[in-house]
DNA sequence: AGCACGCCGACT
DNA sequence: GTCGGCGTGCTC
């Protein structure tokens, strides 16, 4: 990974200078130059946001990243507006890497800036308060508390008969605190009052003792403390790295310094964070997309003041700043939603380490899976190696048992044998997940007659098709690619005929099916459809407790939330991940199977693993079965290697779409043409423009140029010497294009 | 990306 | 006679 350097800055140390570089958020790769304000304010304004006005009339909030002399400028310039900081909002290390960033995505550094920043910020907004609130009873509430009625106001009254309480303590504790407040503050029972920020642990809980390997990642963690040093933690599933993190922060905590973890999307819940919390015995901020702008912005203004002293966030955590910074953790470093798909298409566990090198802090990258970009630096050295191979407490690897399906008859994609199996697991008093990779109710609706296939008809060609999903029990038809939705037509639109049959099977159909064969079971749904409001997943997963029932559910359970209770996973319909054209399907499915497999078995009973396939004998199931995880990245590894794919080598992706194909193609021709002008011979090669593997969606054309270089250095220096060219071009006016660097899905 | 200016179709 | 389509040009 390459340096983080210092910004560029021309400040001259006396004189003012007569001109302010500004990076706003438009996509265009240059700065703006502005005179000063007429109060320019205290000190240096790099890094502060200014308020400008921008084209005809407009105005927008960018950052000064520089200051030069006015010869340096270009034509007439505008004045800044306002300034919008005293001490500059982004600054050192956190300024220097987003600078990296910008460099390395080939983005707009204003863009950058943009999305570093919580929207509030973004927008001029200053930095919130971030005082602590909390309550505590007046002389007349004491007095008065043993005398109330039943209800709220009691409750909390009983609460705080204790001490006073942070807001946010309430939050987790007494459900519906802040009308009792309310009431209690009226009668004059109680007050808020400001609490001093906490710094240092009040009473940290205990926790395990670590076992053997354990105490050795700790060790090593605590080791390079104040040198940046990737580690990477990997662990089969419940070895305990959580416990490892857990001490390597309280550690960094009691050397006065911050922790930050990243963890996934779906890892952030209310669980993981009561864990943090108590064992660290410290307020534990967290940042995830659930949280209202103004939440964010308070995070991010307590960790820019040093209030915040750990920090668990998803992605866009990455970018708080960390004045006091001692430890960063990646927590299931392989996790697709590290990775922002649109906009600046940044990878949080790889700029977690550009912060980390900047910052001289160690990272904690951790998987029971690890990525084969983790694993291959592991490999050279650059990543210490710390491998956590038991099981921690008394928990045993679940048996993994492979149901060859051919020739059997199938329910809804259930096999006899594993409609068996989920009787005797349910019989025995267990909990069964049955795990499809795929919501809905069927995959594809067809024509018995004739053959005729259900298509999107916004985003099918008559050369390619996108099948539409059926769901709500077989009456609709659902898109989900662009979301399109139509009804189940009564006949056949092709020949009329009555023969349209779903095909396959999705969760929803699975659901019916188990209901039909287990009428008294209770059957719960997991997946995007059934869990879209916020704390949907958590309330349906509380009531599934630990009784008898069965799960049916996609990725989503593949990790995360509480599931002590299964005894048997059952896993369907892995056979098209195992012939995907995606060089990443095999790292991804056997992710997956690790993942899901993981969620099997309890202390005191080993769970089962039941994989339904009908290519028992498929490589990548033996290899799993044979060696684990392990053996599947030794085998996979050298095949990478072998067929010039990444980590071996490095790619971006240039893509394109237009309402005209050929606007599209030809935007993708020029920029073919101008990096292999760039590129020095054979150092890049160059795959397209070829249609996108979704070539319409939502009316629009899409093509892609796939960049391939055994250097990354190449990649690089053919990007910077290509863009202004297609910036500059009128074929980039006619389409929407956008360059991802290190791209995850290809396919 | 926004936003304005600028020339050609179906509406009061 | 106008409202409005999106082509193209610019943003310090």
């Amino acid at each position: 990974m390459p340096e983080a350097a210092a910004p560029t800055c021309t400040a001259a140390p006396d004189a003012p200078a007569a001109v302010w570089r500004v990076a706003l958020p438009v996509p265009l790769p240059q700065l703006f130059d502005y005179r000063p304000p007429e109060a320019p304010g205290q000190g240096d304004p790099v890094g502060c946001r200014v308020r400008v006005p921008f084209g005809r009339g407009g105005e927008k909030v960018g950052v000064v990243v520089a200051t030069a002399a006015p010869d340096e400028a270009s034509g007439a310039l505008k004045t800044v507006s306002d300034r919008l900081d005293g001490p500059p909002l982004l600054q050192g290390e956190l300024l220097a890497s987003l600078h990296w960033l910008a460099r390395y995505t080939h983005a707009p550094l204003g863009e950058v800036l943009a999305t570093a920043l919580p929207g509030p910020l973004r927008h001029g907004e200053p930095l919130p308060d971030t005082r602590v609130w909390g309550w505590q009873l007046t002389e007349a509430g004491r007095t008065a508390c043993a005398g109330m009625r039943e209800g709220r106001p009691r409750r909390l009254a009983h609460h705080l008969a204790g001490g006073r309480i942070d807001e946010d303590r309430l939050d987790q504790t007494v459900e519906g605190w802040r009308s009792a407040a309310r009431s209690l503050s009226g009668r004059g029972l109680a007050e808020r009052v400001e609490l001093p920020p906490v710094r240092r642990a009040a009473e940290p809980g205990a926790g395990p003792t670590p076992n053997a390997g354990q105490q050795a990642a700790i060790d090593a963690v605590l080791s390079s403390h104040g040198t940046f040093q990737p580690l990477l933690l990997d662990g089969v599933t419940g070895s305990g790295k959580t416990e490892v993190y857990l001490h390597a922060i309280a550690d960094c905590l009691a050397r006065g310094r911050q922790a930050l973890v990243l963890v996934p999307e779906i890892g952030l819940t209310p669980q993981t964070l009561g864990r943090f919390r108590d064992r660290l015995g410290i307020p534990v901020h967290a940042l995830h997309s659930g949280l209202p702008d103004g939440e964010r912005a308070r995070v991010w203004a307590a960790a820019a003041r040093g209030e915040a002293r750990v920090v668990v966030g998803t992605r866009s955590a990455v970018f708080l700043p960390l004045p006091e910074p001692g430890l960063i953790v990646v927590d299931e470093e392989h996790d697709g939603s590290f990775k922002q798909l649109d906009g600046i298409r940044y990878h949080a566990r790889d700029f977690a380490l550009v912060r980390g090198k900047a910052l001289d802090v160690p990272v904690v990258l951790g998987s029971a899976t690890p990525s084969l970009e983790s694993l291959r630096n592991a490999r050279s050295g650059r990543y210490v190696h710390l491998r956590l191979r038991e099981r921690a407490g008394a928990a045993r690897p679940p048996r993994v048992r492979v149901v060859d399906v051919r020739k059997r008859p199938l329910d809804a994609g259930l096999s006899p044998e594993l409609l068996t199996a989920i009787e005797r697991a349910l019989a025995d008093g267990g909990q069964v997940l049955v795990f499809k990779n795929r919501r809905g109710y069927a995959p594809v609706l067809l024509c018995h007659d004739c053959g005729w296939n259900a298509q999107c008809p916004r985003c099918s060609t008559a050369l390619h098709g996108t099948p539409m999903t059926v769901h709500a029990g077989g009456r609709r038809l659902q898109c989900h690619h662009c979301g399109h939705r139509q009804r189940v037509p009564d006949a056949c639109p092709d020949c009329g005929g009555l023969g349209l049959q779903p095909q396959g099977a999705g969760t929803e159909r699975i659901e019916d099916a188990l209901r039909a064969r287990f009428p008294d079971t209770r059957i719960f749904r997991v997946d995007r459809g059934s869990t879209q409001r916020r704390d949907a997943m958590e309330t349906l997963l509380a009531e599934f407790g630990r009784e008898p029932g069965i799960l049916v559910g996609t990725q989503m359970l593949a990790k995360g939330h509480d599931l002590a209770g299964l005894t048997l996973v059952a896993v369907v319909g892995i056979d098209e991940g195992l012939f995907s054209a995606d060089f990443r399907a095999p790292e991804k499915l056997a992710q997956l199977l690790i993942q899901v497999a993981g969620r099997a078995g309890r202390a005191d009973r080993p769970g089962e693993v039941l994989l339904q396939t009908h290519h028992p004998g498929h490589p990548l199931l033996e290899t799993l079965l044979g060696g684990g995880y392990p053996a599947f990245a030794e085998a996979e590894l050298p095949q990478r290697e072998a067929a010039g794919f990444p980590p071996a080598t490095h790619m971006a992706m240039l893509r394109a779409e237009a309402k005209q194909v050929e606007a599209a193609e030809s935007f993708l021709h020029l920029a073919r043409e101008a990096l292999a002008h760039a590129a020095p011979r054979a150092a890049l090669e160059l795959n397209g423009p070829l249609p996108a593997p979704m070539p319409r969606r939502a009316g629009y054309q899409r093509m892609q140029l796939l960049l391939t270089a055994a250097d990354r250095r190449d990649l690089h220096a053919a990007l910077d010497a290509a863009l202004p060219t297609l910036y500059a071009s009128p074929e980039a006016r006619r389409v929407r294009w956008s360059l991802d660097v290190d791209p995850v899905d290809l396919y």
